[in-house]
RNA sequence: GGGAGUUUAGCUCAGCUGGUUCAGAGCAUCUGCCUUACAAGCAGAGGGCCGGGGGUUCGAAUCCCUCAACUCCCACCA
C-alpha cells in the first residue's frame, strides 16, 4: 500500500486511549497543566470554529501532558438558555403544542427530553477529532451540583447587596419575550425611513404656523407620546414656549417641553417623547415627570392602552400607521434614512426598550480587580490588542441585567411573600425560615417563587470554578489542584459575555485569576474571506472532512494557517496538506521498515531482520552514515529549542511549521537520502538504530498536532509495552547537544552551518545537472579549491547527494569546466561530452560579477562612511568587513573564470 | 461619533526594541522527471517600488507625521 489510509487507524487509537485511561486526570505530585473547555451549546453541533478552537486547545494539553504535567482538560456542555428554550419552543410548535398551554414543569420534561435526546452530541463529535479530554470529568452548566453553585452565588452577592431588583429600561426581545442584557444586544445598520410627522398646535397657529414637525423613524410610537421636546436655543420655537400640542391620529394633548438634550441640526430640531420605548426619552421623561405609556404586549403587537392598531404586529403598525397619516394629511414627508438597530444576538429580532423589573448585578466593584489582573499580565492575553478592548469595556461597565423571562435555567431564588416583599434563600426551606421573621404564621405554601431564570452567562461565569466544585466546597483538593487554569482558548467574540465575567467571578469567589493567559481564536472565513453561514452554504461539515482527509489531516490543516487573533481563511486545500504531510511520514516508516541489516548470500534481504542493538557491526559504519547523524541530531535538537520558545509564545502554527520542515526537508529530504543503502544492500544497525530513535524522536514532536499517525507509527517501529504510547511519553527536551559536545563533538551551531554548505553545493551541482540535461544517475567529478568554507569532513556526503564519482583538491580551474562559487569555495564540475556553453557560462558570469560588484560598492559606501564606522555597534562593522572581504574573494574568482573562457 | 487593528510574492502570513546577502516561509504557479519510500512524490526555476506621500537617521519593511483602503469593537442623536 503506497499511501496513508487514516480512517483505518484513527478510531482504533481513540478507543485505545480512553480504554487505558490516559485523559483522566486526579491531582497528584506532578504540576498540573488545565484547560477548561468553552462550553458549547448543548443541543449544537460541531462546526468549523469548534475544530479550530478544540484542536488549539487538545494541541496544548497533549503537549503538556508530554511534557511531564498532570494535564486536565474539563469538557462539557452550556445549557444555553434562550437558544435551546427557542429550540424546544419550535420543536414543540411543530408538534401543534403552545408553550403557554403547557405549565412550567411540563414545558421543562421537554426541554429536559430533548436535551437527553439531542445533548451532548457534539461532545462525542469532538471525539472524532482526537480531543484528549478526560471525560469522566463532563460537566453540564444544569447539572444539580452545577445549579446548586449558581444559586449559592447568586445568594451570596444578593446578600453582600450587590444584586438588586428594579424597574429599568431593559433589551426586550419580542420573539423570545424575554429580557436581555446589553451584550446580548447586536447593533447593525439598517435601510430605514425617516417621517415627518406633522403635531397640531393647541390652540390655534402661533407665529403663522399652525403646527410643529417632528421627524421620527417609529410612527407607531407616538401611540405612546407623551411631550415633544425642543432645544431651549432653538429661535425657531421660542414662541411655543408653555403651548401643548396634539398627537396626530391619537389626538392627545401633549406638552412641549425644553431641554438641550436635542440636537437643533438634526430633522427638524424637534424630539417626540415615549418614555416607555426609548432610553433617552425615559430619562427626559423623568427629568420632566411625564406619564409613562407602555403601548406593546410582551411579543412586539400593540395593546389596548390607546385604542389604536391593537393586536397589530410593531413593522404592520409602521406601515398603516404610515398611509393613516398620510390620508388625513399629518405626514409631511418621508425620506430614506439609515439608522443603527438593536437585534437579539439570539432571536434575530429587532429589539424593544421596555421599562420592567429585572434583577440585575452591581459591576464596578466586581470590575476593579479583574480589570487590573489583565492590565497589569496576571492574566495574559494573546494576542495583546485585546487588553485595549478589554480596558474600555470594563471602565464604562454598567450594571449586568440577570433575569431572563425563560423557564430553561436556573430559576431565581427569591420567594414573595402574600403581604408584599420578597426574601432570597438557597433552598424553599431556608426561605422560609426568613420569612418566618416577618411573619411566622407563613408556609411553604405561601411562598411564591419568582417565574423567571438566570441569564446563561450568569452559570458560565463560575465555569473554571465550578467544574472543580469550587463554589460548593471551596477547600476540596480538586478546586485547590487544579484552579487557576492554565489556559484558555476563545474568541473575542465573548471577551464580555464570558472571559470578562469568568475573570470578576475568580477574583471575587477565589481570589485568584481563572486562567493564567487566554488564547483568542479568529474566525474561520471561507477562502473567500466570507463567515460561514447556512445560508451562503459555505460551511464544511468537518465530520465529512474528517472522512476525507483524517483528523490528523483536518488538525493540521487548520493549525498550519491561524496565529491567535487572526481570521481563518479556510480552504479545503490545507486539510489535503495535512493528508499529504501524513503521508509523508506514513511512507518515511515504509522506507525504514525495509531496511536490513544482513543480506543472505544470493543478495536478497533476509527474512530475519537482526535487532540492530544484538548484533556486532560486520563493518565500520560508513562515514556519511555517521555524519548524516551527527548532523540530524543536530539538527533536531535546534529545532526543539525553537519549537520550545514559538510554543511559549503560542505560536501554535510556527512551531507546526518548525516541525514539518524539520521532517519533510531535513529529515526525508537529506538525512533519509543520505544513509539509505543502495539497493539490495544492507544498511549497518547502528545506523539503523539511530534512524528508528530520529523517527521516534519526530513522532513525539508531531503528536500533539497530528496525534492518530504518530500513535500508529510509534507501534509499528517496536513492540511496546500495554502503556508505551506516544500520548504519554515524555517530549525529547533540546539539551542533548550539550551532552554530545561533552563527548568531544563539535558544536552544533557550527555542523548545521557546515551541512548547509554541503547542500548548497549539492544544489548548484544539480542546478548544472538540470540545465545540461545530465541524467542524476550519471556520475560527475568534482573539483575544488579547498579553503576554510569548504567542509571536507562531509565529503563522502556530498558524493552521494550530488552523484559525484569523486572530489578533488585542485589549484585553479579548467577552461572546460563548469564552476560555482559556495560562499568563498570555488568548485568545478568537469562537463562530460559538448563541454561548455561559453557564451551563454559568459552572460552569466558578468551578471553575477555586475551584481557583486554592486553588492561590494553598496559595502564600501558604508565602511568609507565615517559617521558609519563612528556610530555603528562594533559588531556591524565587522560583519561588513567580512561582507567586503569575501566579495572581493568572489569578485576575484569570477574575473579570472571569465578571462579564460574569453 | 469615539477607539483599536490591518495593508509585505498569485493566496495565507513571518519579519521582536532600526544594521547579517533583509526582502522571507508555506501553499499555488512554471519546467523536467513515474529515479525501487512517497506523483499525496523528486529535482530545478520564476515571482514583491514591503498601500501612497513626507520626515528622523550614517542606515527604514521596521521609528514619527499624513493620506487612502479594509476589518473589528464601543457609543442613547430621534
Amino acid at each position: 500500500m503506497k499511501n496513508y489510509d487514516p480512517s483505518s487507524i484513527e478510531s482504533k487509537w481513540y478507543e485505545y486511549w480512553i480504554s487505558r485511561g490516559f485523559f483522566h486526570s486526579e491531582p497528584d505530585s506532578r504540576e498540573p497543566y488545565t484547560i477548561v473547555i468553552p462550553p458549547p451549546n448543548v443541543t449544537g453541533i460541531l462546526h468549523m470554529g469548534h475544530i479550530l478552537n478544540n484542536t488549539l486547545q487538545d494541541v496544548l494539553v497533549r503537549r503538556a501532558r508530554m511534557m511531564g504535567k498532570n494535564a486536565c482538560w474539563v469538557p462539557g456542555t452550556d445549557h444555553a438558555s434562550i437558544a435551546t428554550e427557542a429550540k424546544v419552543v419550535a420543536k414543540l410548535a411543530e408538534q401543534g403544542i403552545k408553550k403557554s398551554d403547557l405549565s412550567r414543569e411540563e414545558f421543562l420534561q421537554h426541554a429536559w427530553r430533548w436535551k437527553e435526546e439531542h445533548g451532548g452530541i457534539i461532545l462525542k463529535q469532538l471525539r472524532t477529532l482526537g480531543a484528549s479530554c478526560d471525560w469522566d470529568r463532563t460537566k453540564f452548566t444544569m447539572d444539580p451540583a452545577m445549579s446548586e453553585s449558581v444559586i449559592k452565588v447568586f445568594v451570596d452577592l444578593y446578600n453582600k447587596g450587590l444584586i438588586y431588583r428594579g424597574v429599568r429600561m431593559v433589551n426586550w426581545d419580542p420573539a423570545a419575550q424575554t429580557a436581555l442584557s446589553d451584550e446580548e444586544v447586536i447593533h447593525r445598520e439598517q435601510q430605514g425611513k425617516l417621517y415627518y410627522l406633522r403635531y397640531k398646535i393647541e390652540g390655534g397657529p402661533v407665529d403663522g404656523k399652525d403646527s410643529v414637525i417632528v421627524a421620527t423613524t417609529r410612527p407607531e410610537t407616538i401611540l405612546g407620546d407623551v411631550a415633544v421636546c425642543v432645544n431651549p436655543n432653538d429661535p425657531r420655537y421660542t414662541s411655543l414656549k408653555g403651548k401643548r400640542v396634539i398627537v396626530p391620529l391619537v389626538g392627545r394633548s401633549v406638552p412641549v417641553i425644553y431641554d438641550d438634550y436635542v440636537d437643533m441640526d438634526f430633522g427638524t430640531g424637534a424630539l417626540k417623547i415615549t418614555p416607555a420605548h426609548d432610553v433617552n426619552d425615559y430619562v427626559l421623561g423623568e427629568r420632566f415627570g411625564l406619564e409613562v405609556i407602555d403601548i406593546f404586549n410582551p411579543d412586539g403587537t400593540i395593546n389596548e392602552r390607546v385604542g389604536l392598531y391593537v393586536g397589530q404586529d410593531r413593522f404592520a403598525v409602521r406601515d398603516q400607521i404610515s398611509k393613516d397619516l398620510q390620508a388625513a394629511g399629518l405626514m409631511e414627508k418621508v425620506e430614506d434614512y439609515t439608522n443603527k438597530v438593536g437585534f437579539s444576538e439570539r432571536t434575530g429580532a429587532a429589539i424593544e426598550p421596555k421599562l420592567s423589573m429585572q434583577w440585575f448585578v452591581k459591576m464596578d466593584g466586581l470590575a476593579e480587580p479583574a480589570l487590573k489582573a489583565v492590565m497589569d499580565d496576571t492574566i495574559r492575553f494573546v494576542p495583546s490588542k485585546y487588553k485595549n478592548t478589554y480596558n474600555h469595556w470594563m471602565s464604562n461597565i454598567k450594571d449586568w441585567c440577570i433575569s431572563r423571562q425563560l423557564w430553561w435555567g436556573q430559576r431565581i431564588p427569591a420567594y414573595f411573600l402574600p403581604a408584599g416583599g420578597y426574601v432570597v434563600a438557597q433552598t424553599p426551606e431556608e426561605a422560609l425560615e426568613l420569612a418566618h421573621r416577618k411573619d411566622p404564621s407563613l408556609t411553604l405554601a405561601d411562598l411564591r417563587q419568582d417565574e423567571d431564570v438566570l441569564d446563561t452567562w450568569f452559570s458560565s461565569w463560575l465555569w473554571p470554578i465550578s467544574v472543580f466544585d469550587g463554589i460548593r466546597n471551596p477547600d476540596n483538593a480538586d478546586i485547590g489542584y487544579y484552579y487557576p487554569t492554565n489556559d484558555l482558548v476563545t474568541g473575542p467574540d465573548i471577551i464580555f459575555f464570558w472571559v470578562a465575567r469568568m475573570i470578576m467571578a475568580g477574583e471575587h469567589f477565589r481570589h485568584n485569576k481563572p486562567f493564567g493567559a487566554v488564547y483568542f481564536t479568529g474566525i474561520v472565513r471561507d477562502k473567500l474571506g466570507r463567515k460561514m453561514s447556512k445560508q451562503l452554504g459555505n460551511s464544511p461539515d468537518p465530520l465529512e472532512l474528517i472522512e476525507k482527509y483524517g483528523a490528523d489531516g483536518v488538525r493540521m490543516g487548520l493549525m498550519l494557517s491561524t496565529s491567535a487573533g487572526n481570521d481563518v481563511m479556510f480552504d479545503e486545500a490545507m486539510c489535503e496538506q495535512g493528508r499529504n504531510f501524513g503521508n509523508k511520514i506514513w511512507n518515511a516508516w515504509r522506507l525504514i521498515e525495509s531496511w536490513q541489516t544482513t543480506l543472505s548470500d544470493n543478495g536478497h534481504s533476509d527474512l530475519c531482520v537482526a535487532r540492530p542493538t544484538e548484533g556486532v557491526p560486520t563493518a565500520e559504519q560508513p562515514i556519511s552514515d555517521r555524519l548524516a547523524v551527527e548532523w540530524f541530531s543536530s539538527k533536531l535538537d535546534s529545532s526543539l529549542a525553537e519549537i520550545d520558545s514559538l510554543f511559549a509564545n503560542y505560536r501554535l502554527s510556527d512551531a507546526l511549521m518548525v516541525a514539518y520542515k524539520l521532517f519533510w526537508d531535513d529529515f526525508s529530504g537529506w538525512y533519509l537520502e543520505i544513509v539509505k543503502p543502495a539497493y539490495g544492500t544492507a544498511i549497518h544497525p547502528h545506523t539503523l538504530a539511530s534512524t528508528k530513535l530520529f523517527l521516534e524522536k519526530l513522532l513525539q514532536i508531531l503528536h500533539p498536532f497530528i496525534p492518530f499517525i504518530t500513535e500508529e507509527l510509534w507501534h509499528s517501529i517496536r513492540n511496546r509495552e500495554a502503556d508505551d504510547c506516544v500520548t504519554i511519553s515524555s517530549m525529547p527536551t533540546s539539551q542533548e547537544a550539550d551532552d554530545r559536545n561533552a563527548d568531544g563533538g563539535s558544536g552544533y551551531a557550527e555542523i548545521l552551518a557546515r551541512f548547509d554548505l554541503i547542500r548548497e553545493a549539492v544544489t548548484a551541482i544539480r542546478a548544472i545537472r538540470r540545465a545540461r540535461n545530465i541524467s542524476p544517475k550519471e556520475p560527475l567529478e568534482l573539483k575544488v579549491v579547498p579553503d576554510e568554507n569548504f567542509p571536507a569532513e562531509f565529503d563522502a556526503v556530498l558524493q552521494k547527494m550530488a552523484g559525484l564519482s569523486s572530489v578533488e583538491a585542485v589549484e585553479g580551474k579548467d577552461p572546460e569546466w563548469e564552476a560555482f562559487i559556495v560562499k568563498t569555495t570555488r568548485y568545478f564540475v568537469p562537463l562530460p561530452a559538448g563541454g561548455i556553453d561559453r557564451d551563454a557560462e559568459l552572460v552569466k558570469l558578468r551578471e553575477e560579477l555586475a551584481y557583486q560588484q554592486g553588492f561590494l560598492n553598496t559595502v564600501m559606501q558604508k565602511l568609507s562612511n565615517e559617521r558609519f564606522v563612528g556610530s555603528a555597534p562594533a559588531a556591524i562593522v565587522a560583519n561588513e568587513q567580512t561582507k567586503r572581504s569575501d566579495a572581493e574573494a568572489r569578485i576575484a574568482a569570477l574575473k579570472e573564470r571569465i578571462a579564460q573562457l574569453s
